[in-house]
DNA sequence: CCTACAGTCGTAAACGTTTACGGGATGTGT
DNA sequence: ACACATCCCGTAAACGTTTACGACTGTAGG
């Protein structure tokens, strides 16, 4: 079966017809759709996405942008992929395929963006890993293109986001620790050009504020988000002259190089240092001792995600009335063993 | 900037020069050449992708099928990911993008399949999770869509696969186990439909008796390769009345399982029953006490299967001369203290 | 009998490319 | 002067759909 015209001749009706037909169009005889959708199942036909794209300029897929290099993906965990499957929920919904679009670590984001926007791949984008200014969501609001982000940032007043709770987050962890009676906590956090390493720095220091401790900047320590960091990460603790009692990781991967390097050190993890975590990964629940973290649902954040898009596309609006407001995605504390003494 | 049209127009060429020259074709002259690619790049023209799919008839996308129920992708961790960043690095450099198409849990995955092959949205196909008897191979190899398979199958004589090397797994699992005087071993593995649970346990089976030991069919405790699975199979494994002193798993996401309901009955592991797994992901390395398991890097298994799938692709065959070879992947044993006692 | 209208359907023009084909220059060798 | 090849470029036909438009029935209402 090649195309439509051969389903149209062997039903001996016009082309037009049967594509109304098909598409549920209004002005078709009843038995007449009913043959045309049983000779459609027969041969199998399903129409030409390119034919269809090409005529209505919609794709129907939409684009998921993602770093590429090999060492973003490996610390990236199944971040993404607890995200992804949730979208896809929503998506798989409307028949709307999502593509992954990794732009290569050599290529200006934004460029690659252009390019694939230009291209009309896709009819609406999903982004992460926002900087505070970002000059992919200029873009993407210039071109008119439908787009969620996951993570705030300062461009391009109003557009849809999600955002994890870092805010809370480090509120949280701060009281905590200072309720058990750290002064000298130290926080990780990525470079405070991502978005989320400022807010989550500046709500630490507030928070410390409030209580007045006064805010060091030795104890803002910025590492990558990796294993690898976490190690470098307990490392420069340990430089320190004056030790902090705690400290507050910003991803939950971290806490595995750091447990390393502080046993290396012989510093006991609970006793000699609090250590407070974020994200619940399966594999932070087997360390030992257990790490007190943030958790969250990935996958329900990745629905909500993937409605607010849809919320804010106009071929989709009706089906998610209440879809489109922003969402600051809470995080529920999971107490573990390590950060239980005392001060 | 709309499209080549106007791009024509504006330098005053046709629109047949235009796209020669952006093309790459040999019969434009340089001059006029150089005047195209300024032009598209001060405006941003990029071909709309749909035109060319359209007149092309490829659309430059290779497609993933994947399994779409939150249960799956939860428990299917980073090892997708970890395979898709290496296929993705492939891909890059042909331009080739990589779209998800996850198959609905309701729905036949090869009338799914068969849909979206008909929609000819992509050029090609990865399809993993293969089934002993698969018909989705049967199904693209009669379409003639390129595709390739993480896991071998035995339908449809010859087409691109790689597969782990569980067989050698089971093997030197047992193999090691029986060094050390073990005798009744156990081993997990799913459904003996999907190929890799027959393998590995015909594998586990062979070398039993080559050692002279009998093979036990209440020894194969056919679980969910999760965590929960684990939690399962231990749970098995302790109503045995002739309890096993070692156990192999399949996945290394069920020792953590399985440790878990293992320590609630108070089985020391790695002194009253050895553990040997599978896969080193990061999260099984700060099991207490460290999990002895096979180990494989999946960014380079990806790039391996991509490599191999554009070697069975007309277009691109002349960059992977020898890539077209099926692969059985090798793993390398990373011993830990979950299985040292002897017996 | 005329008009209006609803229900169906066919016709043909888009959508944005690529590419086979042919044709006008220009050069080159006899 | 002629044949012939080369280089460049324009023309127009595809690729497979969807959809605006108009046309043709049959029916109802006046």
């Amino acid at each position: 079966m090649k195309g439509i015209r051969q389903l149209a001749e062997h039903l001996d009706i016009s082309i037009g017809t049967v594509s109304r037909a098909l598409n549920g169009k209004p002005d078709v005889n009843e038995e007449t759709r009913r043959r045309v959708l049983a000779a459609a199942e027969e041969f199998g036909y399903v129409a030409n996405q390119s034919g269809r794209s090409l005529r209505q300029g919609e794709t129907k897929v939409i684009g998921l942008m993602i770093e590429a290099s090999q060492e973003a993906v490996e610390n990236a965990d199944n971040f993404f992929l607890g995200v992804t499957s949730g979208l896809q929920h929503v998506f798989a919904r409307h028949k709307l395929d999502l593509l992954m679009l990794p732009c290569p670590a050599d290529e200006d984001p934004c460029e690659y963006l252009k390019r694939m926007v230009a291209r009309r791949v896709v009819d609406a984008m999903i982004i992460s890993n926002t900087q505070r200014i970002d000059r992919r969501i200029d873009l993407l609001s210039r071109a008119k293109i439908p787009f969620a982000a996951v993570g705030r940032s300062l461009s391009a007043g109003n557009y849809p986001w999600v955002d994890l709770d870092f805010e809370g987050v480090a509120e949280r962890a701060v009281e905590r620790l200072v309720a058990r009676g750290h002064r000298r906590i130290a926080i990780t956090a990525p470079s405070s050009e991502v978005n989320l390493g400022y807010v989550f720095v500046e709500s630490y220091r507030r928070t410390l504020e409030r209580h007045d401790i006064p805010f060091d900047p030795s104890l803002v320590i910025r590492v990558r988000s990796s294993e690898q960091g976490g190690y470098q990460a307990a490392h420069e603790l340990l430089q320190l002259e004056d030790r902090p009692t705690a400290v507050i990781l910003i991803y939950e991967l971290m806490a595995i190089g750091l447990y390393r390097r502080l046993m290396e050190a012989g510093i006991r993890i609970g006793r000699d240092l609090a250590v407070i975590g974020f994200r619940d990964a399966p594999r932070a629940r087997f360390l030992q001792p257990s790490l007190s973290c943030f958790r969250l649902s990935l996958y329900d954040l990745g629905i909500a995600l993937g409605q607010m898009l849809l919320a804010h596309m106009p071929a989709y609006r009706a089906f998610y009335p209440d879809g489109g407001r922003n969402i600051i995605w809470p995080l529920e504390l999971v107490p573990g063993e390590s950060d239980v003494f005392e001060v």
